[in-house]
DNA sequence: GTAAACTCTATACCAAGTATAGGGTCAAGC
DNA sequence: GCTTGACCCTATACTTGGTATAGAGTTTAC
């Protein structure tokens, strides 16, 4: 199987793909004699282990422990896990943080219910004045 | 005042007043003979707003089109209303999925309750054969 | 034979910064 | 007068997870 044929069965893109390959998530494939990728059945299933992962919002790095662990079947899956969990609470942190950050839009933009002019429009004033405010987590 | 005065007084580093200037966020300050970057506390102001903005997790673009309707002070304000309504629109949709993730992430992970063996761990199963995932939207 | 469809590598771009390298400038102390 | 340290300058590269070219080679269909 060569690269679009793969991209079509996986959904990804090619340039994904490649990505992904030079991420050191899905191992260099076999190539032709004229240098193209040629793929198995297993890269196959690497790949949508990959997306499924991705669709989890998980990063590549934390794709790539999962991936290494996964490689040996006798090792404990406590790693893995531990992984997992983590990502939840980074998801639950991120969830708190957006919605704090809703309400305080939520409430300035409230001081403006009526459209009216800029000079006079309670949003951009309440801009200019809230100052205590948390830093921002970003994942 | 120069840019490490500024840079002390709004909490921001250096590098990211430079790049605000580079954004056109913010005006290119007067230089001194030496062509230090001298600012006025109009410059402060304007700094503390963007600040207020980013903090909020506007993206550069919204806060130009906050700041360029905010130079107008006769024009309606219904932009900017509308940018923030926009934004927390964005916000609650961006909750909505990172909420429908993670349960989906609980549900995986409660198939390992107790960490045995990668071959045995119900996480990577269920990893492995899940399929129906919604797109992740970013904003 | 040739045109379309496919593949290859290498490179640049996005957001919103962060972090250097390699210079120039300024004030204080000796 | 000269050095040291703190400050400033531009330009560039790096980050994440891709996307989008350019310019070349290959394969397939007619």
């Amino acid at each position: 199987m060569k690269i679009g044929a793969l991209s079509t069965k996986t959904g990804l893109s090619i340039q994904v793909i490649r990505f992904y390959e030079r991420k050191a998530l899905l191992s260099a494939p076999e190539r032709t004699q004229s240098n193209y990728r040629s793929y198995s059945d297993v890269a196959l299933k690497q790949l949508m282990f990959i997306k499924q992962c991705r669709a989890l919002d998980m990063t590549i790095e934390e794709i790539s422990l999962v991936l290494q662990a996964r490689a040996n079947p006798d090792n404990s899956c406590a790693e893995v896990n531990a992984t997992i969990d983590k990502h939840i609470a980074d998801i639950e942190h991120r969830v708190d943080e957006l919605k704090a950050l809703q309400s305080t839009l939520i409430s300035i933009r409230s001081s403006c219910t009526i459209d009216t002019k800029i000079k006079e429009c309670g949003v951009l004033h309440k801009l200019d004045n809230i100052v205590e405010m948390q830093a921002t987590y970003k994942k």
